[in-house]
DNA sequence: GATCACACGTGATTC
DNA sequence: TGAATCACGTGTGAT
């Protein structure tokens, strides 16, 4: 394949100065000199190969110039950088947001050995009480943010909590609480108790 | 300026096949055909250049050929790409996760005005008590999520909260609560109920 | 010495 | 016409 057969075949069909391959051999004695002209002719379809496949990239192309073609791309490539650093910048700071809640390491440790030094144990229990409301009391470990998680996760799930009673002791959250879907619909004992086993170990 | 000269001073000393103007202007009749030399020159010079912005755009360049640094510039672009592409991706991720927290216009207005029937008015109050503890008091607007976010700003101020009491009643949320600074500092009670009265105005 | 990459000048071609 | 673009073959320096 040629190059004038590469660049009569792109889309637009802007092929100005292209020519068939001039031949200077007539039937003269000037058959061949250079030896590298067929390697001149690989090299030169080569680029022109690499040029289409940079246009092919670039979304917005002005112009078929070889010259436009590395100008779009050119551009093309900076917008790009742009969006990459926009785009990081933003879930950075959202990511910084988000990073609030982290958990202190130490803190973490305390907390279980702590209970774990006073003989108190994790538990949740879930009871019916009248109408949709579940009575809930829980004791978990006491990490900083951890209600706060608590009542993030619930809030995601449409459950309120209301009569909530919060106590610290010994490295242990002590919870006790009313809760009733934000909906209306009703709360099912099980599946509430799973649901608040889960967001414990979650958190 | 020459292609020669724009290619020499690259960092890259590398300046194979380069030779300087070749003139066939012997002192021969042989002084000059063709009339768009110059413009040839000039339109090389332009192509070479921007192939060298292109170049200088791209942060790894394995080669000076000309044809590698289109390869560079095309892989580059393909990357960047994929970043654009998996960076939005990641945002859009977190921003759903932030907007399960939005809130309902309804419920927003029917609090207040929930409020506003029953003659309820928000108040807050803090008082001293023994130690670092202060003993607080609010009643606000009961929106959806309105507690989760108290929780996460206290929790943003190593703020704890230990033996809360929460209950929704006639569109007000009504908190009781000792507080206590995580850190062991003592907590001052006009800068706890500023910085209360903030919270609660940013909610 | 063979290969590679390059700039060069030039005729052809399109607008 | 005239300016712009192109592919081509070639000489040459660098590897």
């Amino acid at each position: 394949m040629s190059l004038d057969d590469l660049c009569f075949n792109a889309e637009s069909g802007n092929n100005r100065g292209r020519m068939g391959r001039r031949r200077y051999d007539n039937d003269e004695n000037q058959t061949f000199k250079s030896k590298n002209l067929e390697a001149e002719r690989k090299r030169r379809e080569k680029l022109s190969t690499r040029l289409l496949m940079l246009r092919s990239l670039v979304p917005i192309v002005t112009n078929m110039n070889k010259a436009t073609i590395i100008d779009d791309a050119i551009t093309y490539i900076k917008k790009l950088q742009e969006e990459v650093v926009s785009l990081t910048q933003e879930l950075q700071e959202v990511e910084v947001t988000l990073e609030i809640s982290k958990p202190k390491v130490d803190e973490l440790v305390d907390a279980a050995e702590e209970m774990k030094k006073w003989g108190i144990q994790e538990e949740v229990q879930v009871t019916q009480m009248n109408g949709n409301k579940l009575w809930v009391k829980m004791i978990i470990e006491n990490k900083r943010g951890t209600f706060r998680k608590l009542a993030e996760s619930l809030d995601t799930c449409s459950i309120a909590m209301m009569d909530t009673n919060l106590t610290a002791i010994k490295g242990a959250l002590v919870i006790t609480t009313c809760i009733q879907g934000m909906d209306g619909e009703a709360l099912e004992v099980h599946q509430i108790k799973q649901l608040l086993l889960e967001i414990v170990r979650a958190i």
